[in-house]
DNA sequence: CAGTAAAATGACTGAGTAGTCATTCCCTTC
DNA sequence: GAAGGGAATGACTACTCAGTCATTTTACTG
């Protein structure tokens, strides 16, 4: 009883303190993010933060696996749910840019680490691109089965994942910059035809 | 006389302290690397760093800037020589991931900065993201020559030219992690397969 | 409405580092 | 080979900030 009550609270301030981190370090990254503003950002204060996680590193990299699942939950269902090749596909684009505009700063943190290539701190170590190849992974299954069934042409699933992968993420980057004015769904379409063309049988 | 032989030492200097900026940026990304670890590297002591460029950041830009600007222009040079539509794209990403492949220093460094969406230092405002524009603008411009002459199909240029460079640097973000285990080549001809099928009229 | 335990606080500490500048080094010139 | 001046040096300063912990606040219980 009283176990459960702490642990509503617990997830509480979890969730309260990870909305909070993934504002902030969105807008100014990493290591130019300060405790103090991620504390005043949660309305909590800077101690309290460790009675919830052990320190900054781990309190960023939370605030991205817990996105990063999220979003693989949400496309691998909607992968799963979408009848033919092509609508899997689509099902992927959609969810994966739908997910990201209404989760910027999560997109934000998860691009710029994305861009580290650089060794991961060790506790982490590996469970990012683990993640990170979660998502290619399951659409490469999607292209290797499409090929067995002549649906597609023969061509390296894993490498054109990836490739699907990179696209999508480049469409979701030009309209957050503003470097695209056409409708999300035009954006969306216009994806789908480059790349349909580019596998189809 | 004396003037040129100055200028001589300071370009000697600044390629100097630039290239040892390359590498341990790229080791450690911008904020993990200390001055003094530059100035090591470059095997010269960190007031003299201050010589020659105003700050951490000073450097880090002037590396980065001077990296894209040398690969804008041997784009744009490849890319000029090559006859047909599909020659200049060819040409396009072999001579992107072939400069990445020898300079892969600069790749991170390039690589992480993309992933910087925030708001950039206010000196160097708008110069990364015009040079960035550069590359993708000059493929946009083959594209609609392209389409104009009908060796091409009709498509949003400017959102196709965006695409093809991030299918370009996801490319090479593979061969980086080992994700790929192909030749070199074999990559960059499974990638222009698939953009040639998407494009072509 | 005490009494107590858990949760929250924020002033403080210690480590680390960007940038400075008095001093040293070295090269040129006469 | 002495004098002069510009280049290089690295100890030092001033500051930032992650993480701690003694103190205060809150919540619960009998």
């Amino acid at each position: 009883m009283s176990k459960t009550k702490q642990e509503v609270v617990t997830e509480f301030r979890c969730t309260e303190i990870l909305d909070a981190a993934r504002k902030v370090f969105a807008e100014k990254g990493f290591s130019e993010t300060t405790m103090d503003q991620v504390a005043e950002c949660a309305g909590i204060a800077k101690g309290t933060l460790y009675l919830y996680f052990r320190s900054k590193r781990d309190i960023y990299m939370a605030a991205l696996m817990e996105g990063i699942r999220s979003l693989n939950n949400d496309s691998r269902r909607k992968v799963e749910a979408a009848a033919g090749v092509r609508e899997k596909l689509c099902a992927f684009i959609e969810t994966r840019v739908g997910y990201f505009e209404q989760h910027r700063d999560f997109f934000l943190i998860y691009h710029s680490e994305v861009g580290n290539l650089r060794v991961p701190q060790a506790t982490h170590e590996g469970q990012m691109s683990e993640l990170y190849l979660e998502q290619a992974q399951m659409l490469e299954e999607v292209l290797k089965k499409a090929a067995a069934a002549g649906e597609i042409r023969e061509l390296r699933p894993d490498s054109t994942a990836f490739t699907v992968c990179d696209m999508t993420r480049g469409v979701i980057v030009q309209r957050l910059l503003g470097w695209s004015r056409a409708e999300l769904n035009d954006d969306i379409q216009h994806l789908i035809g480059l790349i349909w063309r580019g596998i189809a049988a």
